[in-house]
RNA sequence: GGGGGCAUAGCUCAAUGGAUAGAGCACCGACCUUCUAAGUCGUAGGUUACAGGUUCGAGUCCUGUUGUCCCCGCCA
């Protein structure tokens, strides 16, 4: 289905075009949504951006352009505004006639993409070996809301987990552990995950310390680079057991995840090298092999380098994303490849991207971009942290925000009366303290830092997760009072937009489509979020002055469809930022 | 020192170069015999850090200043 918007620019763009000639064509109509409703629904600024092109006055060229709209099918007659907006407001009944089209569509009238597109999302990305942490959050949360969207948009969407699961680490834990610990190289399960992190601190602190350490730890990855079969087979129980915790979090956060850790990139890392070193890129510096950038340049304005093969002759996180990047983009064929880290990183992606396009594997056609996001911050402002100073657990945080849930919703059912099964609360506690975390951070702007609060993202009022949820459950609410089959009701479609609130809500609903091709482009999920809260609040509008079952026919079919119809555009919504729905909370 | 990000209401945050900068929270007030008041309505709150510039039009783009956070050769 045409979206409003899109029908718009067309008209605009013909009159354009039948008014001023076909140079026009290409000007952009610049139509938007109205910045102010009392402006109608639409706005195109078009003709303030004219007056140099045409040599003619902005509110001269408005009204040409104006004389020659036919958008009388759908469109009130457009109005000049100020000095020379042109404002549309769309006819109800078309309005009405767009949602009895969507009632039978699964997609509620969003348009596929108009191109299939092959795209990588990079996201999440643990480490091997530790625990996932507060850090690991972000990536994990909008790298799959983002997955989900493209997925929707019916592209062909490759989830990957790029896992820190090689490199120096696993020859410092390995080593640690023949010598303290050797059992847990040999027997699956041996150690839980908890020992294995302070393993790794112990294993940390000798590699730091202990000179003779470091030598049996380089040792020690050399043979398991050399595929040595006693160091795999303790590189292999070592990975399975830190995924297994991780599939925990996956489960809990209904996310899913193709792993293809940096160990899968290792035996095409010579050949990078040799690759840059043909193309003469490549340049030694006190022995380490490197890459010297255009743009990037040290205190004494010399170019930085990017080191690809360090001076032991080891490999590191630039050779294997330069490997990956390629893997990518010649074996996946991937369009589109996008990268959700935090914003820290954003200097080592412009250095690697750059390296790529100069050694002539990354073409024009290739889209990559580095999705960057700020930090989780504590109340006082400060990195997020336990107050003993640790590392938050991502399994502790979440379990914080269910118990909170949890315990909210036994004193709402005490204060009400009120005796729900312990499968019930199970079940709110989850999905709420769930959503709460994850639309807290979703409904951000991902490219600043946000302040972490339990408190305010389990708010029952204001722009939360729990907010949301219970406008869903108010019209489910609807339905089993009145005992309203919504599925038998998608046969009538006779909608009336009488009611200011029934003409706002049915505006905002028939906006869905815009924001997620929006998001898609953008790739931030807050826009999706903001439309949903209005959503909530323009439903809740509604039913506070619209009685639904007690209307009469025809309002209260019509009503009724309304209701649905944004309970639907709520559950879509929210399943694309990965969040479910109750049918009672 | 060099590079980058950020600075918007008391607090947390929005805002494609477009009209009078918006929400939520908190505060103050109004509305439940009516589909869950977990709601709705209203009042108040701003020199968009500061100084210039570009533009018909700047919170948004450019330059400088201040504050703050991040990155800066063999960790990822």
């Amino acid at each position: 289905m045409k979206s409003i918007l899109e029908k718009l620019k067309n008209s605009v763009s013909q009159a354009l075009i039948t008014a001023f000639g076909k140079e026009l064509a290409k000007n952009d109509p610049l139509v938007v949504a109205a910045s102010n409703p009392k402006f109608g629904d639409y706005q195109s600024n078009v003709a303030l951006s004219l007056p140099k092109q045409l040599k003619q006055a902005p509110r001269a060229i408005a009204e040409q352009i104006v004389n020659h709209l036919q958008v009388n099918d759908f469109c009130e007659t457009p109005t000049i505004a100020g000095p020379g907006f042109i404002n549309f407001t769309i006819k109800p009944s078309y309005l009405a006639a767009q949602l009895s089209a969507i009632q039978t569509d699964k997609r509620l009238g969003v348009a596929k993409a108009k191109e299939s597109q092959k795209v990588i999302v990079d996201f999440s990305s643990p480490n091997i070996a530790k625990e996932m942490h507060v850090g690991h959050l972000r990536s994990t949360i909008i790298g799959d809301s983002i997955a989900r969207i493209l997925e929707f948009r019916c592209h062909d969407v490759l989830r990957l987990n790029h896992v820190g699961d090689w490199g120096t680490q696993f020859g410092m834990l390995i080593a640690y552990l023949r010598e303290v610990y050797p059992e847990a190289l040999t027997t699956a399960d041996a150690l839980d995950i908890g020992d294995l992190v302070d393993f790794y601190k112990k294993a940390k602190i000798r590699f730091d310390e202990d000179e003779e350490f470091r030598e049996t730890a380089r040792k020690e990855v050399v043979k398991l680079q050399a595929g040595a079969e006693d160091s795999r087979h303790a590189w292999q129980l070592l990975c399975d057991q830190s995924r297994r915790e991780f599939q925990v979090i996956y489960d809990l956060l209904d996310i899913e995840l193709q792993e293809r850790g940096e160990s899968f990139y290792n035996p095409l890392l010579p050949d990078i090298v040799d690759e840059l070193e043909q193309k003469g890129l490549l340049k030694e510096d006190a022995g380490a092999k490197c890459v010297f950038l255009e743009g990037f340049t040290n205190k004494q304005g010399e170019p930085l380098p990017l080191i690809v093969q360090k001076s032991d002759g080891g490999y590191n996180y630039a050779t294997t994303d330069l490997a990956a990047l390629k893997y990518r983009i010649q074996k996946d064929e991937a369009d589109r490849i996008i990268y959700v880290t935090d914003a820290g990183q954003a200097n080592h992606f412009a250095a690697v991207f750059q390296v790529a396009k100069r050694a002539g594997f990354l073409p024009e056609n290739v889209e990559v971009e580095h999705v960057p996001f700020g930090l989780v911050l504590g109340e006082d402002g400060k990195k997020l942290k336990t107050r003993s100073g640790d590392t938050i657990k991502l399994k502790d945080l979440l379990d914080e925000a269910i118990a909170l849930a949890r315990a909210d919703l036994e004193t709402r059912l005490k204060e009400e009366g009120r005796k729900e099964t312990k499968e019930f609360c199970d079940r709110v506690a989850k999905v709420v303290g769930i959503s709460a975390v994850k639309y807290a951070d979703l409904s951000q702007n991902r490219t600043t830092d946000y302040k972490f609060s339990y408190k305010k993202m389990l708010a029952l009022q204001g722009n939360t997760a729990p907010y949301l949820l219970y406008a869903y459950v108010r019209v489910q609410g609807i339905s089993r009072k009145g005992n309203i089959d919504f599925q038998q009701l998608r046969q009538d479609s006779s909608i009336l937009l009488e009611e200011e609130t029934e003409l706002i809500l049915a505006k905002h609903i028939l906006h869905l489509g815009e924001i997620i091709e929006e998001v898609e482009r953008d790739l931030l999920p807050n826009r999706l979020c903001q439309y949903l809260f209005e959503l909530s609040q323009k439903f809740n509008q509604f039913y506070d002055r619209c009685p639904v079952l007690q209307a009469d026919e025809p309002q209260r079919t019509s009503r009724l469809i309304l209701a649905d119809l944004t309970a639907r555009t709520l559950k879509l919504g929210l399943s694309l930022l990965g969040i479910s729905v109750l049918e009672r909370m």
